[in-house]
DNA sequence: AATTGCGGGCAGA
DNA sequence: TCTGCCCGCAATT
């Protein structure tokens, strides 16, 4: 008996505290005052999701999202909105040699957005399309965010109808990425280098992670709400966030996520760079590589990292590395008839050097150098991860 | 150079 | 009145 009355108890706290959480409506008049708990933040909110955050949440005091998302004007100063800008995708519908999409992250800016939309495809040099989020009544996803208190309220209305786009720190690495190209030596001589290079040490050069966002249909994206059920206490340095699914858990029992994933989520891209630049970023790496604070803006010589590894030199069989398989400047590489996307790995790396752009293979080293080396403690705002090189390669999957 | 937030203004439902 | 969207501005990164 006596468990029974506490497992109504259970049940009324339950039940009152999933009211707590989810009777609202970040248009109301008065919010939910007193919290129990506040959620993780989440960097893909999605469906109609509602999450309190603590104010706290340097994440959640930036309103960050890692869908592309741009201020609407709501005429409510108190309410922030935002909608979807959705993502940017060959216009030739290209996939690399081992199957994934180019999914680019629109930029925010709309003159920023329509230069990026004069840009080729990274791949096969194609034109770009913005593919726009029609995820809600036809509508863009948008986002809320209203600061009561100690809280920040969040809401999604809406679901998004696209592949998720690189993240913001990836679409930054990239730019910088070509910026280095444009301002280094031309290809042949940073090809020569590459050679030279692997020649000495049997790898690839670590120069800037690549950030290039590309689908790997093989890649299972955990659900949406994957993330909500990782318990506080139970971190461990996985790399499985290496996914993109930012390992940042939520309160047991909260999550507020889709209850399936959306049906373009088994083609979702690879985030392959966990890193950000702030703080206040889950990823960010404390441990400085430059140890000098120059951490967003590393010369293209110096090293960063991220979470996808190049298979073992030479490329192993089965998978091109992402890297080669980025590098095709002329689109689909010419490769011998029959084997499938999947099957052209098979000397890639090779290959790669002697057809491909060398800008990008140039930059594709090191990805899963990274890995987590400690996990948020408290509220997760004060103590990101920390992200540190180096991981051997086999240790990451792609 | 790009992001972010704010706010004026317009149009359609 | 609400919503979506365009635009420009200023501060920040």
């Amino acid at each position: 008996m006596l468990k029974g009355a506490d497992d109504s108890v259970m049940e009324q706290d339950s039940a009152s505290r999933h009211g707590e959480m989810m009777s609202w409506d970040i248009n109301d008049i008065k919010l939910p005052q007193h919290v129990s708990q506040t959620d993780w933040f989440q960097e893909w909110p999605d469906s109609y999701v509602k999450h309190i955050y603590s104010s706290e949440d340097k994440n959640a005091q930036r309103h960050h999202s890692s869908w592309a998302m741009r201020n609407t004007n709501n005429h409510n100063s108190r309410i922030l909105k935002k909608s979807c800008l959705g993502v940017v995708v060959c216009g030739n519908n290209c996939s690399t040699l081992d199957g994934r999409k180019i999914y680019l992250r629109p930029a925010i800016c709309d003159k920023a957005r329509q230069k990026q939309q004069r840009k080729c495809c990274p791949n096969c040099n194609g034109p770009l399309r913005l593919l726009s989020c029609r995820g809600h009544g036809g509508y863009p996803v948008t986002n809320f965010w209203r600061h009561e208190g100690q809280f920040i309220f969040f809401q999604s209305k809406g679901a998004h109808d696209h592949p998720r786009p690189e993240t913001k720190p990836e679409a930054e690495a990239r730019r910088s990425i070509q910026k280095a190209k444009t301002a280094f030596s031309p290809p042949s001589l940073r090809l020569k280098r590459v050679q030279e290079i692997e020649s000495l040490t049997g790898a690839m050069p670590t120069q800037e992670p690549l950030p290039l966002l590309l689908s790997n249909p093989d890649v299972h994206m955990p659900p949406a709400n994957f993330r909500g059920h990782l318990s506080k206490s139970s971190h461990e340095p996985t790399l499985s966030s290496c996914s993109g699914q930012f390992p940042y858990p939520r309160t047991a029992g909260e999550d507020g996520g889709p209850k399936e994933a959306p049906t373009w989520s088994r083609s979702l891209p690879q985030h392959i760079l966990p890193m950000t630049k702030s703080g206040h970023d889950p990823f960010r790496s404390d441990a400085d590589p430059l140890g000098d604070g120059s951490y967003r803006e590393k010369s293209p010589l110096t090293f960063s990292g991220s979470c996808l590894s190049l298979p073992p030199y030479p490329a192993p069989q089965g998978g091109l590395s992402p890297m080669a398989a980025v590098a095709q400047p002329h689109g689909q590489l010419s490769l011998p008839p029959g084997g499938s996307e999947e099957d052209r790995g098979g000397g890639g790396h090779q290959a790669c050097l002697s057809c491909c752009n060398s800008d990008v293979v140039f930059n594709l080293t090191h990805y899963g150098d990274w890995v987590q080396t400690s996990l948020p403690s408290g509220n997760g705002s004060d103590s990101p991860p920390l992200w540190q090189h180096k991981v051997l390669p086999q240790q990451v999957s792609l």
